[in-house]
RNA sequence: GCCCCAGUAGCUCAGUGGAUAGAGCCGCAGUUUCCUAAACUGUGGGCCGCAGGUUCGAUUCCUGCCUGGGGUACCA
């Protein structure tokens, strides 16, 4: 059993032993203190007994302990401190027992079955085909696909897709953008405007079209080439940047299809239906003030093309349709008004809404030093992710955009990130691993039995117990971060397990009774044995995240 | 105007209705005949944006304000 639930466990039974009120215990929390010296876990039950009952909270702290039943496998000691809090230290045996358990889980220490195999669909990126990903989708890439790690690891069946338009103004430029390039390198004069696609990879697909079709479309106004060109290319690019970011999406779905298999007229059939659509100024409106929004909205231009409502509409009744149990939508921040009206849509026309999770996660900022970098996929002076993971790796890149939470703005100095990526936090954790990694391999080569069952309740230096302690806490770590959709609780705790291990070995150094490999048949079983459920730990958290465990640095 | 996010150490950021608010980088001073010093130890550094309110207790919750970012399109 959890030792928190069996705190509170004990708690509710000896305050009603004491005969006071246990209705408002379940405001009371079981905490681990941030303090050292307060203990392993502690419960603030005293301080709201005590306001209930309007009487000293350190009294009421030691009636609770006078009425406690503990048990010793679980509980070594209890203390009042502070105001009242009620201070627990685990027993060693609660440990060993713990840590038997991880080395017993293995690749599944961490995981659980929380999601009950919820089928689930994350989609992110879903970036229009116009140029290379930028760092800006970086972030949410790298963010969407460790959510969909996260999702994965607490028993959800996990579906990543992509949603893409092929069809609008964007793509036109696009082409055209392609098309004038060709058309100068074939030497005619040919201008790019403002709004033109002005990158190096536009004239890199123009010269294809040369390559392809010589010059036999100089003449022609034809842009349909131009743009399917285009975007054939720049998907490859972009599938590859995203396999080199290490993973791959299942789906990548077009906005078309939508047209073509009829499901945008039957929203626009079902909207009607219910009274939600009107015809005004020669658009066609969605009454979403009928929705409790502030104003309607339209969903068909005057010109007859649907804004983007309409097809995020039917896209999210499709996925309603294809029976996902969480859907979760990964947005950047500007994208935040666009989700209500596509939620309130689905409740009108009667699906679960909440079903879908919205994510919105700030921008990057790009710094060059002190120097705000302005980015624009148009103007083309954007720094694309493919030469950041050229200068700092993929294993910086994610941990760069998963160490912050993601509804802070990210700062992401490239001069920091390429001169000084070796003091990155990612090289701490991963050494880490690589120490532990390092002390089994000399242990094997000074000839200790591994095989064999070790005594592991010989560990008991501090540092022992220290890293034992948060080894156990890892699988609370990974629930409350899938839970809360906050991948970036995991680069934060194994920092803390990194540093723990660290500190652990360390003390060999300075006492070398507590090495890990030593004449001691026994010490050096048992300390292996810790050593092994550290790189676990960091090796499960790792793979979490997406970044890898390296055995040598 | 209205809506969303943020404001915490020199910098980049964690954190939380509770005990003395943390980490990394940066500064200073140390630790290695040794399982990787990519490490460890010590130390300096803070009106937790401002002002009220709720509470036994607020950096955390509520209200107002200030600053920055993003929305508020018949762009996506």
């Amino acid at each position: 059993m959890k030792i928190n639930e069996y705190i509170q466990q004990c708690i509710v039974s000896a305050t009603s032993r004491a005969g006071l009120d246990t209705s408002c215990l379940s405001k009371s929390t079981v905490s681990t203190p941030k303090q050292k010296g307060h203990g392993d876990v502690a419960s603030n039950a005293a301080m709201i007994l005590a306001s209930q009952a309007r009487s000293n909270p350190r009294q009421i702290a030691q009636t609770l302990i006078d009425n406690f039943d503990l048990d010793p496998a679980y509980i070594a000691d209890v203390s009042i401190a502070g105001p009242g809090f009620i201070n627990f230290t685990m027993s060693n045996d609660y440990l060993f027992e713990g840590l038997a358990g991880i080395i017993q889980m293995g690749e599944n220490y961490g995981c659980s079955q929380w999601g009950g195999g919820a089928k689930t669909q994350v989609e992110f990126v879903s970036a229009n085909p116009t140029g290379p990903l930028t760092i800006g989708h970086g972030r949410q890439a790298v963010l969407g696909d460790t959510v969909a790690r996260l999702l994965e690891a607490t028993g959800h069946d996990v579906f990543r897709e992509y949603y893409f338009n092929d069809a609008g103004r964007q793509m036109r430029v696009l082409g055209d953008s392609v098309r004038l390039r060709y058309l100068e390198l074939l030497g005619e004069d040919a201008v790019l405007s403002e709004d033109h696609y002005q990158g190096e990879y536009i004239r890199d697909i123009a010269q294809t079209a040369i390559d392809e079709k010589g010059n036999s479309l100089k003449d022609s106004d034809e842009l349909e080439y131009f743009k399917k060109l285009a975007e054939h290319a720049i998907f490859e690019e972009i599938k590859r940047t995203i396999s080199r970011l290490g993973f791959e999406f299942d789906r990548f779905f077009n906005e078309l299809s939508l047209y073509e298999s009829g499901k945008i007229d039957e929203v626009k059939a079902i909207l009607d239906r219910k009274g939600l659509i009107y015809e005004s100024e020669g658009a066609t409106w969605l009454k979403t003030t009928d929705m409790g929004m502030d104003q309607d909205r339209v969903i068909i231009k005057s010109s007859g093309e649907p804004t983007y409502r309409l097809p995020d509409i039917a896209y999210h009744r499709d996925k309603m349709e294809r029976g996902f149990d969480l859907v979760v939508d990964i947005f950047g921040s500007d994208h935040v008004a666009t989700y209500p009206d596509v939620l309130a849509a689905l409740d009108a026309m009667d699906y679960d809404k909440a079903k879908v999770k919205v994510l919105i996660h700030q921008f990057v900022t790009l710094m060059e030093g002190k120097e705000k970098v302005k980015m624009s996929t148009r103007k083309a002076n954007f720094v694309t992710l493919d030469e950041l993971m050229d200068e700092v790796g993929t294993d910086v890149t994610r941990y760069f955009f998963l160490n912050r939470s993601m509804n802070s703005h990210l700062n992401f100095d490239l001069s920091l990130a390429k001169t000084e990526s070796d003091e990155n936090p990612v090289y701490y954790v991963q050494y880490a691993h690589a120490r532990t990694c390092s002390v089994i391999r000399h242990a094997e080569e000074q000839g200790h039995d591994l095989s064999t069952e070790a005594d592991i309740t010989l560990l008991d230096a501090p540092e022992e117990l220290a890293l034992m302690k948060i080894l156990l806490i890892y699988p609370d770590i990974v629930s409350l971060a899938a839970r809360e959709y906050a991948p970036h609780k995991i680069p934060t705790y194994l920092e803390e397990a990194a540093s723990a291990y660290h500190r652990f070995q360390h003390a060999g150094k300075v006492d070398a009774s507590l090495r890990v490999v030593t004449d001691n048949v026994h010490t050096t079983a048992a300390r292996i044995v810790l050593c092994r459920a550290t790189r676990l730990v960091l090796a499960n958290g790792l793979h979490l995240l997406g970044i890898s465990a390296p055995e040598k640095m």
